[in-house]
RNA sequence: GUCCCCAUCGUCUAGCCUGGUCCAGGACACUACCCUUUCACGGUAAGAACCGGGGUUCGAAUCCCCGUGGGGACGCCA
C-alpha cells in the first residue's frame, strides 16, 4: 500500500477531552504502525467559538500525551510541512479556489447569500414534520461507504447543504473534504458521530472527481454514569485533569486504547512499542465502550509501580510544585534531596496515585501532621500504650538507625524483652510518628524519619 | 419523527468472519481466604454474561430475519 497519511483534525471550541484523545490516539498508532505520516490540522473555521487558549491546551495535551505529530502547527521551523497552512482559519484561499471550481462546473449554487453543494437528480419539495419546514429532496442513489471497521454502510442522503456561509466562512464539510484531498490523506479515521456527516463528504469527494480516502468509524466512549456519550462537561473527561492529578500519560494511553480496541488474547498492559506493533483497524471494536475510571487508577497504579525510580522521583516533585500553595507540598519541597528520595522509595510500592502523595508523606516534612482520632482512640485503647510509648522512648535513644534489619532487631527485642509482641510496639510507634495506621513500614518511617524525630514524636504522645 | 451504527459477566473485553474444541476465557470492580509489621502490592477462591423471539443446521454465542434495548446524526457547529 501507498505511504499512509492520517489526520487529527480538533477544533479548538472547548476543552480537550478523552474522546479527542483517543481519536488521536488511534490515528498516530496507526500512522506509526505503518510508518505513515501523522498529521494535526486545526479545524478554527467557526471564528464565534475558537479560542487561543483551547489551542494551547490541545498541543499541550497531545504532547503529554507523547502524541507528536509529523506535520502540523509547531512543526520544524517552515509551515509545518510539505501541505500547510495547518490551521484552516488560513486557508481560505484554497476553500475559495475549491469552491470555484464546484462554481464552474455547476455542482454549487449561491442561495440566501450562502453557498450550496449541489446534488444531481430529480428534485421536488416536500414538508418535514420534524423541522417544521419545507424543504427540497433529491432524488439520488444511496452513497455506499465501505468502511473499514463497520463493512458496507449505505445512506441517503437526499438535501443539498450549505458549504460556505453568508458571511463568508467556509462550512465544516468542505474545509474537511477539501484539506483532507489537498493533504493527501488516505485514512480516514473519526468517531462515528461522523458516520452520517460521511454521505455529504463522499458527495464532495465526486462533485470534485476524487476518489474518497478510506473510512474508519471508531465506537465511542459512553459517559460512566447516565446515558450517552462522554462530553467535556462529564466527570472524568478531561485530559488536563489527569495531568493534574498525576496520572502517567503512558498509563492513560494503554488504557484509552483498550477502549474499542484490543490486540486478541488477554494482554492490556503492554508498553508503547508493543501497542504501535499490535494496532491496526480489523482490531478495534464495533460496540461503544463505557469509560471506567476505576480500571483506569489500576492501569496507572501498575504503571506508577514500575517506574524507575528516578522518574518517580521527578513525577512526585513535578506533583508537589503543581500545589505549591498548600503547606504540605511547600515543606516537601523544601526538605533536602536525599529524603525527599528516601521518603518517595517508601512510598512508591505502595500508593495507588500520585494524588495521595501529600497525605500519605506529610508527618516524612512537617511535625505538624494530622491525627487521625479514630485510630488514636483504637490504638490507645489496647493495654498500657503509654508504658509501651516509654519504653520506645528509651529504646529509641540507643537503637542502631542504620538500617531496617537493625531497627526490626531492636524492636523485636523490646517487645520479647516485655513477653509483647511486635505489633504492639508497631502500632503505638506508628501513631506517635505518623498519625495514622496506614503508611510504609515502621522500620522504614523510623530510619528516614531519625533517631530525633522519633523519639520527640514518641515523647509527645507520651505525654500528652 | 426519519436515517445510520451497535448488542457476551456491573464495566472493558476474548471467542463470532472460517458453526461443534465454550455448561463461554481474561481484566477492572465486589466478596472470602492466604501472605504480612500497619496499609497497600501480591496469591488463591467464589459469585457474575452469550438481550428476546423466530429461522437455517445433526449442531448456533457464532449465520439469517424480526422485535427490543443502547448509541449517533438530522445546523449558514465541528
Amino acid at each position: 500500500m501507498s505511504h499512509v497519511r492520517v489526520r487529527f483534525a480538533p477544533s479548538p471550541t472547548g476543552f480537550f477531552h478523552i474522546g479527542s484523545a483517543r481519536t488521536a490516539l488511534f490515528n498516530w498508532l496507526y500512522a506509526r504502525h505503518t510508518g505513515g505520516t501523522f498529521i494535526l490540522r486545526i479545524e478554527d473555521t467557526d471564528k464565534e467559538r475558537n479560542s487561543e487558549a483551547y489551542l494551547n491546551l490541545i498541543y499541550d495535551s497531545l504532547r503529554w500525551l507523547g502524541l507528536n505529530w509529523d506535520e502540523g502547527p509547531k512543526v520544524g521551523g517552515n509551515g509545518g510541512g510539505d501541505f500547510g497552512p495547518y490551521r484552516q482559519s488560513e486557508r481560505g484561499a484554497i476553500y475559495r479556489e475549491y469552491v470555484d471550481r464546484l462554481l464552474a462546473g455547476g455542482r454549487a449554487y449561491e442561495k440566501d447569500g450562502a453557498i450550496w453543494f449541489k446534488l444531481l437528480g430529480e428534485r421536488h419539495e416536500v414538508f418535514d414534520e420534524h423541522r417544521k419546514k419545507t424543504v427540497t429532496k433529491v432524488k439520488v442513489p444511496p452513497v455506499v461507504i465501505e468502511d473499514r471497521i463497520r463493512g458496507r454502510v449505505e445512506r441517503v442522503e437526499d438535501e443539498d447543504f450549505v458549504i460556505v456561509r453568508s458571511d463568508g466562512n467556509p462550512v465544516f464539510h468542505l474545509v474537511n473534504v477539501v484539506d483532507d484531498i489537498a493533504m493527501k490523506v488516505t485514512h480516514i479515521i473519526r468517531g462515528e458521530d461522523h458516520l452520517s456527516n460521511t454521505s455529504k463528504h463522499v458527495h464532495l469527494y465526486e462533485g470534485f472527481g476524487v476518489t474518497p480516502p478510506a473510512f474508519a468509524h471508531i465506537p465511542l466512549i459512553l459517559k460512566q454514569n447516565g446515558p450517552g456519550k462522554m462530553s467535556k462537561r462529564d466527570q472524568g473527561a478531561l485530559i488536563e485533569e489527569y495531568q493534574r492529578r498525576g496520572y502517567l500519560p503512558e498509563a492513560l494511553v494503554n488504557f484509552l486504547c483498550l477502549l474499542g480496541w484490543n490486540p486478541g488474547g488477554d494482554r492490556e498492559k503492554m508498553p508503547i512499542d508493543e501497542i504501535i506493533r499490535l494496532f491496526d483497524l480489523p482490531g478495534v471494536n464495533q460496540s461503544n465502550a463505557r469509560f471506567d475510571d476505576k480500571k483506569l487508577a489500576h492501569m496507572n497504579m501498575a504503571y506508577l509501580l514500575e517506574l524507575p525510580a528516578d522518574r518517580f522521583v521527578a513525577q512526585a516533585r513535578d506533583y508537589f510544585a503543581r500545589q505549591a500553595d498548600s503547606p504540605v507540598a511547600a515543606a516537601a519541597l523544601a526538605a533536602p534531596e536525599a529524603q525527599f528520595r528516601a521518603v518517595m522509595a517508601l512510598s512508591q510500592p505502595k500508593i495507588k496515585g500520585l494524588e495521595e502523595l501529600p497525605a500519605y508523606t506529610a508527618y516524612f516534612f512537617t511535625d505538624d501532621f494530622a491525627v487521625d482520632p479514630k485510630v488514636r482512640e483504637k490504638v490507645m485503647a489496647k493495654g498500657d500504650p503509654k508504658a509501651r510509648l516509654r519504653e520506645l522512648v528509651a529504646a529509641v535513644a540507643t537503637m542502631d538507625f542504620s538500617s531496617d534489619t537493625a531497627i526490626e532487631e531492636a524492636l523485636k527485642a523490646l517487645a520479647t524483652q516485655h513477653g509483647l509482641g511486635f505489633g504492639d510496639y508497631q502500632s503505638v510507634a506508628r501513631l506517635a510518628v505518623s498519625g495514622t495506621n496506614v503508611g510504609p513500614s515502621i522500620t522504614g518511617m523510623f530510619r528516614v524519619l531519625g533517631r530525633e524525630r522519633v523519639r520527640a514524636r514518641l515523647e509527645r504522645l507520651a505525654g500528652s
